[in-house]
DNA sequence: GAACGACATGCGTATCTTTGCATCTCAAAT
DNA sequence: ATTTGAGATGCAAAGATACGCATGTCGTTC
């Protein structure tokens, strides 16, 4: 025991979510639909990466697809038959989206920490 | 006509959202609830804050229940009977809270639009 | 040209949220 | 003591999401 149990219990954190939309507000990419484009590019498989990130290949492909028709461009080189039946692969741009969003996030990620402590002694004391 | 139209429609909007939860993740006070409890204090009754943020009674109440829960602590001072039959206003802990959450807020939106900016940059040509 | 297996998609089902009653409770004002 | 109207709650209905299944498409490989 100590200074810790129902301090830490009482712990207040901070979460954030960060996204993209079209200004209709319409389709957006999400953290997961990131990871998910991450994963098909480790894979090369749309239906694998949607295994790894346990999520039905119905939602990612409808998610892949809300974010293509949002952004207006491919973010996915799709090609059906041949070996393995078919696979998916990240467009350039698709490629570039992602590293902007992963900077934007590491950003995000900086700034938040020290706004974070403010906010705590803001709270804390009286 | 000119730069605009097509560009406008492409335009990708950042979005994100704060929001603060138990260390179990459970209970959260989101933007909704923020607002929840301006609206509160503006008006002196959770029915009619839950009247103008567009929101049935039923879930207003849940949320407020849900926060104060996790916090361990009243956000809300609550009356019943009386003429018009009740109120209720924020307590001391509450505005603070508030306040706080507020400063949180602007500071991120500062940190971040830097940013953003170079999102843009990154995504846009070539 | 038959087989293979992921891409593609519709649609009914299950799951999670929010809403909409219905019903109580309570204390100030009459 | 009766009235009044928002606070407090349970619960079933309604909506919104996501999942699972079924079924079809396609192009390489054998």
């Amino acid at each position: 025991m100590g200074k810790r149990g129902k301090a830490d219990r009482r712990t207040v954190l901070l979460n954030y979510k960060l996204w993209l939309s079209s200004m209709s507000g319409e389709g957006i990419i999400s953290e997961d639909t990131y990871h998910l484009l991450m994963k098909i590019k480790e894979k090369g498989s749309l239906k694998r990466a949607a295994e790894e990130q346990n999520m039905s290949y119905r939602k990612a492909w409808g998610d892949i697809k809300k974010a293509e028709e949002m952004l207006e461009y491919e973010l996915t080189e799709k090609t059906r038959g041949g070996i393995g039946g078919g696979r998916s692969k990240l467009t350039g741009k698709a490629e570039k989206l992602l590293e902007a969003y992963h900077a934007l996030h590491k950003k995000f990620d900086e700034s938040i920490e020290e706004a974070y402590q403010e906010f705590r002694t803001k709270i804390s004391n009286k």
